[in-house]
DNA sequence: GACAACATACCAACTGGTCGGTATTTATGC
DNA sequence: GCATAAATACCGACCAGTTGGTATGTTGTC
């Protein structure tokens, strides 16, 4: 394996559990076994490794999440609620183990680095885009629900990114798991209802 | 009006937009115009202003929610929903001026500071509190939904804080006021139907 | 004259980053 | 097939600037 892939990787789980400011690139290379002149060679900057890693993060959870069964039910309002069940059982281990790379970083980065800011998007946006075409099926079988295909993906991450927050601050992922259940919830009531209701979009 | 309190100000601005790490000391000072000397005679360290930038963060957003007017109204449900409104009016402006202190700093401290965690947590957690009363009145009212006032309290707290962390990603508060309109759809959902439905909890 | 509220000067440790050098792989010419 | 040239990968000492934190004042006030 090369230096590059274990920088990486090693970065994923120091950043998560500490933050990308408070993960100076000397500890980066102590985890990864590497010397600086190793880092400088593949990262031009700490900051270019901060996209990197963002990039590195889309792919490794893309695949995961491309393989995982929650995409075997004939139903597409199911495959949305295993979905939803999938992430849930995500959440187990240490804190760090379980929450999200880019949701950390871009608190920190977002004001600071317009590059690790637009991959942290590109990732969440990516990964909630995998979603839209079952929404999109369920909105067909079950009736338009005045919510759009796009809108409601993005707002399955942005709960599931909250309940991580609430999971950090409260030090306890039984929180998170609560705050899932209601996403979960929500989406079943959505979609019980017999189609559109007179409402604003 | 005194340094400490110049410092605390300052820190909420500070720490918003560039995160808690990445603010060094010496900036806080200047932005404050004190001296290093002043600010080690009020905070023993840079943590200790940590922990009572969150709690000086509790003091001024629990002003700011107390006295608001989304509680006058008759009925709980609409002072729920209310508040979910007033949560969206708030979202305006420049992304810092909006976000919330204690979501972005826990992420960076919580495993770091113990004593920062906790600070975040109260706050949180304490504002989450202030909307369980409303709550159990709805669920008096409108019928036990499977949900505890706690838990549906923090939910909101959890979509808010998702919403937040969407909008520094995409550098785009419409995508927050998004979120938070899906969360107000959830509770109108909820508290719609008819009694409660056999779930599990 | 005691004590709180500051100011100034200073420090060791650490920060991201550079730079000259070497080992190893890969491409090229004959 | 083989020498050689040229990238690429990696090393580790070094650097200037910054970090959080301290030690020693100087005020003003009761």
């Amino acid at each position: 394996m090369t230096a590059r892939t274990r920088l990486l990787d090693v970065a994923l789980d120091e950043i998560r559990a500490k933050g990308y400011c408070a993960t100076s690139v000397d500890e980066l290379c102590a985890a990864a076994g590497v010397t600086k002149g190793a880092f400088f060679h593949h990262f031009k900057s700490k900051e270019a490794l901060g996209v990197a890693a963002a990039d590195h993060w889309s792919e490794t959870t893309g695949a995961l999440f491309e393989t995982a069964p929650y995409h075997h039910h004939d139903d597409p309002l199911q495959r949305i609620l295993a979905y939803i069940e999938f992430r849930k059982e995500l959440v187990s281990g240490e804190i760090p183990d379980f929450t999200c790379l880019v949701g950390t970083m871009v608190q920190e980065a977002y004001g600071v680095s317009d590059g690790i800011r637009d991959a942290c998007w590109r990732s969440i946006a990516g990964h909630a885009q995998t979603l839209e075409a079952d929404i999109a099926a369920a909105i067909k079988k079950y009736g338009d629900k005045g919510v759009t295909p796009k809108s409601l993906a993005l707002y399955t991450q942005a709960t599931i990114q909250g309940a991580f927050i609430l999971a950090k601050a409260k030090n306890d992922p039984g929180v998170a798991i609560d705050c899932i259940n209601h996403l979960k919830r929500h989406v079943e009531l959505l979609f019980k209802r017999e189609g559109r209701e007179a409402r604003k979009p």
